[in-house]
RNA sequence: GGGCCCAUAGCGCAGUUGGGAGCGCGUCUCAAUGGCAUUGAGAAGGUCAAGGGUUCGACUCCCUUUGGGUCCA
């Protein structure tokens, strides 16, 4: 036995990989939580990084591997996000520690090499590890019995603990096609105290509490090409995968992950937050436990460039935000907290994860944001919460619909539990199956969208095979076609293979759409946003202008590695395989593009220096007219700070730095400080630009084309701020001559303001103002002045109201410029009588209108002026309403109003009479 | 990608079959109180997010756009 019981998480992960490392491994750092595969989410096993090694679209400068990687399941067959926590295994994130054999080494080193990390290294004893090999429940692939022999040739290994299970448990496949193959599970025994060791049917209960998956070895060794038909691969390849968190808790000896040294110090932040003594932490165990796991994910998912969102990566980050502070609240935090254990989190997993400590502000800053949002949300749909029960009480309800329950969640974003727990407080409850009913229905009317687009397909099969022919036929060598798209923009080269609706071809002819294979192409493929070029390729005889055949190359593909496919039409000539032919990149709109994307890295600096380092870039697009970035921010930006970043990024510009452009280490360049994007897959030796002399104000690793100095990028013009999703904005600018042209447009349009408004340009906009100002008072004035004028006519009307049955009532006709005025004098005439009832007609832009009011006692009789103004109305061909009190009309025919009036004055006296 | 909700004074909000745009806090003025997070009276402040439609009449109903919230994929 060693002394694996005192061995740290950090040193377990650490001996692993010098394990490997020692056989020959290469180490790969964990890739990014977030890849650029449109067909997951989120990384969710070691093997992602490695997914086009497999496929074979992907060539690595080793044949082994091993490695760390971040991972994270949140929802689907193996996980659910409301089961973590409750129990000692599933996490939200997990590590997953791996080694690779790509076409190098198989099963009898993979499995003596685990055997021996396991038992000698880390001292496991033999009795307790059982392992599994394939056998196929269908029949239609081999046992793998190989397997199972080498086990037993295993030092020490004990011959009953191999068992056989079939395709669910142990064979792994990616699809219904492709490369696949038997697997081999290490488990291991916690004991007899956790259950027997067999179960009903006499083989031993792996599945059962007693056992622990620790270990996963996939031997790929076949190419599935039918529903029943397996092809051995030429190349077979080993992955492994260990859970890191089960490894620590076995080789630290404790029953749950929970318990290990990488979740313990995260808990202890929470405990001492809480103030809480070690039985009520006990207590608690359920929200201790969550909260350490989501604040993992959270610190990972941030520094992996995910924010709180409503959509995809983001939605899944602010649900578990949100989720931990629901369970703060059992803890009694009732304000932000989590970003404290974030911290913890960096300081644990800092040294091993460098991103986390990189981007540590906006982590926290990040974190605490969607809490507060969280906080507010709530706030808001509790007050509503609060309104729904007062309704219940007073209709005498106890229990609340499951379909107002669930609008709660849906529109509101408050909890059902939340909406339970207020409910129980004033004795009342919701129904829970209607409930669950609405959100089924919920669920049923949103999945018809359609979900994330899948790309590939037939197109990536066909250039694959295009590219192993042409290998096979020397035409490329194993890179590829060379892709030269940072030197010149015309490049001698030959057509290696043509594609006429997408059949091989050996000649096209004019005006047919083709793709065309180069031996090499100084087009720009699209990549980090930036677009691919445009351009000709075009064929000339020995020392003559015109083309002996034209090429318009309208787009460019590579949906496979190595093979670069440009797509356009002939526009002249009769283009050959074999040819010999210049590419020509269209040199203007290539600069265009060269300015944006320089003036994009500059504006992702300047955004950084005015707004703080949260600001980093969360997509991008660098087009020939314009470039357009979306970064994370939280809020609206001011005018100023628009205004700071548009002189800023104009500064650099005119200090006309060089930009530097280097090759180095991936390793190197992220310590020296260079910023990756997310979802950007890089090589080991990658591309970066820097800008800025002596201190360097922009270094990120970039595969685009970039202007040599900032001041080739002219005038840069911001055309638009706006936002995306909560907590990302989105910046679109102009550069060079579509900056000019703004401009020049923008100051015509000044100059003509000016000379309109018959002072200087730069006295417009107060000029503006000042007439916008004046023009308000006037209106006013006006109305006033109208008002007036139409009261003082009318007083001496109000005079002249008849009495009838000893009620004063005034129905007249008289001329104002709105209604408005038409009601205020209704109220003239209360100024005198405190009894009556009055109905006013007027002609107003050429339509009739009517107001009736009637007194609070005449109310009481019985006169109801909505009821009197509707009749009347439809004597002018309209109709109308209100209240008893007051009431409005309006019509079509102003020559009727007359006979509405005197119909107003009948309703009145009859009523009246009565 | 899809469903639902919201946008009204500087801030927080009310506005119930379509018919006078309001409340609380804040701001300003005047007055009272020997100071304090005092009291009273009064005033200013709104293209009801933008645009279109229905209607005699739209903050209110319908459509589009913008901004925000929320849930589901």
């Amino acid at each position: 036995m060693t002394n694996s019981r005192n061995l740290s998480g950090a040193e377990i992960r650490r001996q692993f990989i010098e394990y490997f490392e020692e056989l020959g491994h290469t180490f790969v750092p964990s890739s990014s939580l977030v890849l650029n595969d449109p067909t997951l989410l989120l990384t969710n096993s070691g093997m992602v990084q490695f997914k086009d090694v497999f496929v074979g679209s992907d060539k690595r400068p080793y044949s082994r591997a091993a490695n760390s990687q971040k991972c994270m399941r949140v929802s689907g067959k193996h996980n659910d996000l409301d089961d973590v926590g409750r129990d000692d295994t599933h996490h939200t994130f997990f590590e997953m520690l791996g080694s690779w054999s790509f076409g190098d080494y198989y099963k009898k080193e993979a499995i003596a090499w685990a055997w021996h990390l396991l038992t000698k290294v880390w001292g496991l004893s033999p009795e307790r590890l059982y392992t599994t090999c394939f056998k196929d429940d269908k029949g239609n692939i081999p046992q793998d019995s190989e397997a199972a022999e080498i086990w037993q040739a295993q030092p020490g290994f004990i011959a009953s603990h191999v068992s056989y299970l079939g395709r669910k448990d142990n064979f792994w496949e990616m699809g219904d096609r492709g490369p696949c193959g038997p697997c081999s599970e290490i488990h291991y025994d916690l004991g007899e105290d956790l259950g027997a060791l067999y179960d009903a049917n006499g083989n031993v209960d792996l599945d059962g509490k007693r056992f622990l998956e620790i270990w996963n070895l996939v031997f790929m060794q076949y190419n599935r090409t039918g529903e029943t038909t397996f092809e051995p691969l030429p190349a077979k390849h080993v992955d492994t995968g260990m859970g890191f968190e089960r490894i620590v808790s076995v080789l630290q000896g404790v029953r749950s992950n929970y318990d290990t040294d990488l979740f313990r110090p995260l808990m202890d932040t929470v405990q001492q937050m809480a103030g809480h003594t070690a039985a009520q932490r006990a207590e608690q165990l359920t929200p201790y436990r969550v909260i350490a796991d989501h604040a993992r994910s959270a610190a990972f998912m941030v520094a992996d460039g995910v924010a709180p969102g409503n959509t995809g990566r983001g939605y899944i980050c602010r649900m578990i935000i949100r989720r931990a502070s629901r369970f703060g609240f059992n803890l009694g935090f009732d304000k932000p907290f989590l970003a404290k254990v974030a911290e913890t989190v960096i300081r644990e997993y800092g040294d091993f994860y460098p991103e986390l400590r990189k981007n540590q502000s906006a982590i926290l800053a990040t974190i605490t944001a969607e809490e507060t949002r969280f906080l507010r949300t709530l706030d808001r749909a509790t007050n509503r919460l609060e309104n729904i029960i007062s309704e219940m009480l007073a209709n005498g309800q106890s229990v609340m619909e499951g379909q107002t329950a669930f609008e709660l969640f849906s529109t509101y974003g408050l909890p059902a539990e939340i909406t339970n727990d207020v409910l129980l407080d004033r004795g009342l409850t919701y129904d829970r199956p209607g409930y669950l009913q609405a959100r089924e229905a919920h669920a049923i009317a949103s999945g018809k969208g359609q979900a994330l687009g899948i790309v590939g397909g037939e197109k990536m099969e066909l250039h694959r095979e295009l590219l192993e022919d042409l290998q096979a036929s020397g035409d490329l060598n194993a890179s590829g076609v060379e892709y030269l798209p940072y030197g010149p923009l015309e490049l001698r080269s030959q057509i290696i293979a043509l594609l006429v609706d997408g059949n091989r071809a050996t000649t096209a002819t004019v005006g047919q759409n083709v793709e065309v294979v180069l031996k090499s192409t100084p087009f720009y493929v699209e990549s980090g946003g930036q677009v691919s070029d445009t351009g000709s390729i075009a064929c000339f005889a020995d020392g003559e202008q015109e083309s002996l055949w034209e090429i318009q190359v309208t787009g460019i593909v590579r949906q496979v590695q190595g093979l670069i496919v440009h797509q356009g039409k002939v526009l002249a000539g009769t283009p050959r395989v074999k040819d010999v032919a210049f590419a020509i990149v269209n040199d203007q709109r290539r600069w265009d593009i060269m300015r944006n994307h320089t003036a994009t890295h500059l504006l992702h600096a300047q955004l950084r220096e005015v707004l703080g380092s949260h600001a980093r870039q969360a997509g991008s697009l660098v087009a020939p007219e314009r470039l357009r970035f979306d970064f994370n921010h939280e809020g609206m930006l001011t005018s100023e700070q628009l205004d700071e970043i548009t002189r800023g990024v104009n500064e650099y510009i005119l200090d006309n730095y060089k930009i530097k452009i280097d090759y180095m280490g991936r390793e190197e360049a992220i310590k020296a400080g260079a910023t990756a994007l997310f979802g950007e897959k890089y090589g080991e030796v990658v591309r970066t630009v820097q800008i800025g002399d002596p201190s360097l104000f922009s270094f990120e690793l970039c595969g685009g084309t970039h202007v040599p100095e900032t001041s080739d990028i002219g005038p840069f013009v911001i055309v638009g701020e706006s936002s995306v999703q909560a907590g990302i904005r989105r910046i679109e600018a102009v550069t060079g001559r579509g900056a000019l042209e703004l401009i020049r447009q923008r100051l015509g349009v000044l100059t003509n303001l000016s000379s309109v408004l018959q002072t200087k340009p730069d006295e417009a906009d107060k000029k503006v103002l000042a007439l916008l100002d004046e023009a308000s008072r006037l209106r006013k004035e006006l109305a006033q002045l109208k008002r007036d004028t139409a009261l003082k006519n009318f007083t001496s009307r109000v005079e002249l109201a008849a009495r009838i049955e000893n009620i004063p009532v005034l129905v007249a006709q008289v001329e104002v410029e709105n209604t408005d005025i038409l009601r205020t004098l209704t109220d003239q005439f209360w100024r005198t009588h405190d009894s009556g009832v009055v109905a006013l007609g007027a002609e107003i832009d050429g339509k009739p209108n009517l107001v009736v009011a009637v007194s609070p006692d005449m109310v009481r009789r019985g006169l109801h002026a909505g009821n009197i103004i509707r009749i009347a109305a439809q004597e002018m061909g309209g109709g109308g309403g209100g209240k008893p009190t007051l009431a409005q009309a309006g019509g079509k025919d102003a020559a009727r109003l007359p006979e509405a009036l005197q119909t107003a004055q009948k309703l009145i006296e009859q009523a009246l009479a009565e």
